[in-house]
DNA sequence: CGACGACTATACTCAAGAGTAACCATAGGT
DNA sequence: ACCTATGGTTACTCTTGAGTATAGTCGTCG
């Protein structure tokens, strides 16, 4: 377990400029966090168990964030900005479809295996505060949107077999999300090669 | 609800029905509480929730289950019981690797739609006790190798494409998983449509 | 220097909810 | 009529952890 293995990321006691070490606190808690909803889950990570990784205590924790549900929404909403990220660049370059479509999920899959990735799948929606369950919902839905919307021109342009756009588009999502729930980054498989497994298979389908 | 449907009015079989009226009540503790904890989530519902909407108090449930995590492994178990039966069942029969892994995949799938097998994906493992979260792994092992093997029969008989069985069973169990995550079985809908859809994409792949 | 503002700690409050103690009611069996 | 097992209730206990009141430290700026 020990979290003297890892570069410790928590910067007390060190640097000297204002704004960013503000920042960079921030930074600290939402990565010190994160890694702890992951492991024990969001409601069995105490406020005091953050802090104690960070050397500070709980107060210090909410001198940054108002109380723990921001804390697990900033980390959540990071991961939906990613995956955003990277729906929108790919959808927006040229080339088949199915290309495009297949470069979104290759980089969304990648993300599943990362921190702030996995924080999303892991993350029930009932844990959030209602407002930022909504927003939640509202970025999940047009992440899901943007993707939809390139399987339908993968469809209209021929590259991607199918009718049902949005069946497609869950069955994506759903086995890509899913890396988040099993993958173990500290296990033995590359996060690469898992991607490019699953992703493989969303492509060629199983019937030989 | 109404218990109306198996009237015994011997007197001698008193016995019978004790013991009957009593599992009759263990299960509706279970039905109750396994939509709560897909509602609201595990730790957000409590005793005393499900205990009111059975006009009971709580007391009364802890007079049929010892503790809270009792009750959710329950609803797990139930669920994770049927996906287990649904796998060896179907690989258990005759015909090509395919076509029975195509059996299991539906069966699967729509026991994904249903309240317990909602509760499976619904339920991070780090809310269950620890004891009940190493018996919920080993059986979620036990059938994820179930259909790692059919896959890789599938694969020996030529009817399946690919070639890693393992990676190729978790895109499938990924993207049915999922299906407990967003369905909602009170949406317009079917299950039987949301399921074939996705069983459809997983089959024939994406690539035209 | 001295005051101010940013930051952190100590030492609380407070609500919620799991689980329990102790007691009551009823139905069969004797 | 009485006894006992079973099932149920009321009215607690107790822990846990989120969030806070308060007060101290330290660096910077006037």
């Amino acid at each position: 377990m020990s979290a003297q293995d890892r570069p410790n990321p928590s910067p007390w006691g060190s640097l000297k400029d204002r704004a960013s070490i503000q920042k960079r606190k921030r930074e600290a808690v939402l990565e010190t966090a994160v890694r702890h909803f992951n492991a024990r889950g969001f409601v069995a990570t105490s406020m005091d168990d953050v802090a104690a990784e960070l050397n500070v205590t709980k107060p210090t924790i909410y001198h940054y964030f108002r109380n723990k549900d921001e804390v697990l929404f900033a980390c959540v909403r990071r991961g939906l900005e990613a995956l955003s990220e990277a729906a929108v660049e790919a959808s927006g370059e040229r080339g088949p479809g199915l290309w495009r479509l297949a470069q979104v999920m290759r980089r969304y899959g990648m993300i599943m295996t990362q921190d702030f990735g996995r924080i999303i799948t892991r993350t029930g929606d009932f844990e959030l505060s209602d407002e930022s369950r909504a927003t939640f919902r509202a970025l999940k839905r047009e992440i899901d949107l943007t993707m939809r919307a390139l399987v339908q021109e993968g469809i209209d342009d021929g590259s991607i077999k199918g009718t049902d756009a949005r069946m497609i588009t869950f069955t994506i999502t759903g086995a890509l999300n899913w890396i988040g729930r099993w993958y173990d980054p500290d296990g033995a498989m590359p996060a690469r090669d898992v991607v490019d497994g699953v992703v493989a298979t969303l492509l060629a389908g199983l019937e030989a």
